[in-house]
DNA sequence: CGCGGGATGTGATGTGCGTCACAGGCAACA
DNA sequence: TGTTGCCTGTGACGCACATCACATCCCGCG
């Protein structure tokens, strides 16, 4: 896993949290390790805990009969994700593939729901990463739904820079690689499909490539093909 | 409007709450009357408020330059719906669109955070419909995205009898009318396309008119077509 | 009554994108 | 060094759905 070495990047979602309530937080979880490969739970395993990543790579998918899977969230180190609901038997309804070795906190929904109820400023603080969540996903069904696959591919270029990008001048090189069938994953297309828009904007000069990481060299151009809102950065995430 | 004399439906999201709690929310509310045919805000107005519709009708709505528009979530009385996210100068992402006369309770973002901080238990249930709402949002995505339109379009009539429905034997009616274009808007496709698929379900005997409301005979054939897993009818709404 | 405007119903045609098939390229490994 | 497996690249073809164009139908209103 050479892009560990990597420089840090910003990609936690838990910028809402101060830093002592993030340590409340982190006082009720266990760590758990999980191997690349693994799964951390699986569709329609109850749901009543939260994990907050530590490091490595977890992904949501979710995927119908015929087997076709999409790919909704890749979580990164300092993620804080999983399902609150108020229902008592609750189950996920997504996959979580582990795509790195991993180190999860686990954090009991029970365990939360007495630390929400005895500090009224971490639940503010709770709240407003949900509402981040929930945005996060309307977002995401609005790039995708609205703009064809090529503004749907556009959006997660767009998403991917804010993740993993790295500006060199005035281009940004994401610095992690993503194949073309992933890409086709998180946007419900097909490979082909992709591989064809790709090789589109390389054409157009939009993006260029660096062995198998993708340059984005017009960003401005992107965001006009999926009408990008230029929604915060925390929020236009993969 | 002579549906407003119809029995009363389950239509409200705010189940999480108990009694008390959805007491001491009503307080920090005031009211404000809309007429049909106004917004209640439009996209890109500051979103610092929640709003609890007492009575009427109102949707959010987004549209893309080229003015087409879908529709993404109706709200009824005894919804709260509104936009909770951490940063300091957010704007609304949706229109309001108000569709009939309604009354709306307004909260203020603040008054609500120091509401939370000061009940826990208020918060644990404030967190609890977050997750709700958010995994209403997740499986609309899912059900909109990976079964074409069809499926997409049995998703919504599901979710229209869950919302409106009214059972009459074994037969639902789905007590609201709503026109071809509607139904269309709700799952990002065209006019034509609902009349024609509606037409199939006819044929095949999934659903019949009464007049222009619509009823289903056949919910478990909805449910095949789009691979319905059977969520809580309290998440599963429009 | 007849008129007008919105809703519904349906055919012809276009197109975005999936499906299928296959040809290279590149890295790991025997 | 050749083999194996995974990835990229590209053409041919088909289907789902949008688009366009009209023909009703229905209902309120002068």
């Amino acid at each position: 896993m050479k892009y560990a070495e990597q420089p840090e990047l910003h990609v936690a979602n838990t910028e809402c949290f101060s830093e002592s309530n993030l340590l409340k937080i982190q006082e009720i979880m266990y760590d758990m390790k999980a191997e690349a490969g693994s799964h951390l739970f699986w569709e329609g395993d109850p749901a009543d805990r939260l994990y907050f990543l530590k490091q490595g790579r977890i992904r949501l998918t979710k995927s119908n009969d015929e087997g076709k899977s999409y790919i909704l969230y890749v979580y990164n180190k300092g993620d804080l994700f999983g399902q609150v609901d108020p229902f008592v038997h609750s189950v996920n309804s997504f996959n979580a593939e582990v795509t790195e070795d991993s180190i999860v906190g686990v954090i009991q929904q029970k365990d939360l729901e007495v630390l929400l109820w005895q500090h009224g400023d971490l639940a503010v603080e709770f709240m407003k990463w949900m509402g981040l969540m929930h945005r996060m996903t309307q977002t995401k069904f609005r790039d995708l739904m609205m703009f064809g696959k090529p503004g749907a591919l556009c959006s997660t270029l767009i998403r991917l820079c804010n993740t993993y990008g790295k500006e060199q001048g005035d281009e940004i090189l994401i610095t992690k690689k993503f194949t073309n069938s992933e890409l086709a994953d998180m946007i419900g297309a097909t490979r082909e499909s992709v591989n064809r828009m790709l090789g589109d904007l390389k054409t157009s000069g939009i993006l260029a490539m660096n062995g198998s990481l993708i340059i984005i060299k017009k960003l401005d151009e992107l965001k006009t093909i999926c009408q990008c809102e230029n929604c915060p950065k925390d929020m236009c995430r993969i």
